[in-house]
DNA sequence: TGCATTTCTTAACTTAAGTGAACGAATTAT
DNA sequence: ATAATTCGTTCACTTAAGTTAAGAAATGCA
């Protein structure tokens, strides 16, 4: 299980055995539930969460209602904003699958970063991709309709669309439940 | 003008008269006419952009149709995901507003990292930043409808209503512009 | 300055999303 | 296992955005 976690890393920088084991000795490795809060809003908290397998949610409370704005499968990592900002989270993060985590702090990091300068290097290049691939995320939401994020969702993560409820995935849109079915109906009616 | 840069600079770190010069004698500060296109779609690139004073803009074009995302004015700095991920550009940039800005290019940030490692630790930094501000926004975005964005935009960047074309506007809202038009008209038509 | 182009607004009509309600299906709790 | 809740879909109706077209205003260019 934790080779998923050294996959990910080598895709990065080259790990020597000692470095693994130092990572190992960390004792980041977390098994969690489905239904799981990890974070609340209004909550301060300096983790970030890093799925080996499963699935984690982000999502706002807005008048009494869940918006939910992204999910984290196998292989991608989340540093909420509240990290870096240090303020008190504005948003919850919820266990939506039986998932397998690491969930490290960042004085966890600063200590390994002061033994492993390599590790810095990692998180530069890891937020700088991160930074360009959320932009162009956001850009490709921006200049699409409803019904093209669908469409895009069923091109590049049809995974999601099996594994997450509907009305999450609905939020995640933009879009109302019963607008994410009446557009599936449409959809499945054009193809027929 | 230099000042403007100097002064966002010293948000992160502090600066020797050395160091300042050494940036300086870069030569990296440019004035930009209006209209002047920095990158085209299809280009690669090295080149990062901070405005010291005006406004420059990201588009994409869809069907032969402008889509405005980004708009970028005062102490605002943009690295195009092209830059990081090494591909031909999917987007425009273009200067709306005679402007001063800086341009610098990857190889550059690479010398003069090697000589003052502080600046590693600025990229570093910003670069975190960004990208929580990022995902604010985007979280933002999709959480909203158009006419919540609007007042939001109306809230927190009033200038930007002033000093930019209502096309450029609505597109980046992810509308048409008869939309915006009709949706101002609504909005006014409420507060009186 | 005057002409041409682009931009902004308004209007009528179309299409799609929001809303409230209902109902069966699925999931969760007891 | 059964009751209770939550979830997904459908429907009728409302509201807002897309579309097409037209005219007025602003801007750029010669």
């Amino acid at each position: 299980m934790q080779d998923i976690l050294f996959d990910f890393i080598a895709k990065y920088i080259s790990l020597t055995e000692e470095e693994k084991n130092a990572i190992i000795s960390l004792d980041i490795f977390r098994s969690v539930k489905k239904g799981t809060i990890l974070l609340t809003a209004g909550q301060k908290s300096k983790d970030s969460y890093f799925v080996l397998k499963g699935c984690i949610r982000t999502y706002y409370i807005v008048d009494g209602e869940e918006k939910t704005t992204a999910f984290y499968t196998e292989m991608e990592a989340l540093t909420p904003p509240c990290v870096i900002s240090k303020t008190p989270s504005e948003y919850y993060v919820s266990c939506i699958e039986d998932s397998i985590l690491t969930i490290s702090n960042t004085d966890m990091g600063v200590e390994v970063n002061s033994k492993f300068p390599k590790f810095d290097i990692m998180c530069r290049i890891l937020s700088e991709e991160l930074l360009a691939k959320q932009q162009i995320d956001f850009d490709k939401f921006k200049t699409s309709s409803p019904e093209q994020r669908y469409l895009n969702l069923l091109q590049n993560r049809p995974d999601l669309i099996q594994r997450v409820p509907q009305h999450q995935l609905a939020s995640y849109l933009g879009i109302k439940p019963q607008s994410l079915s009446r557009l599936r109906a449409r959809i499945f009616e054009k193809k027929r």
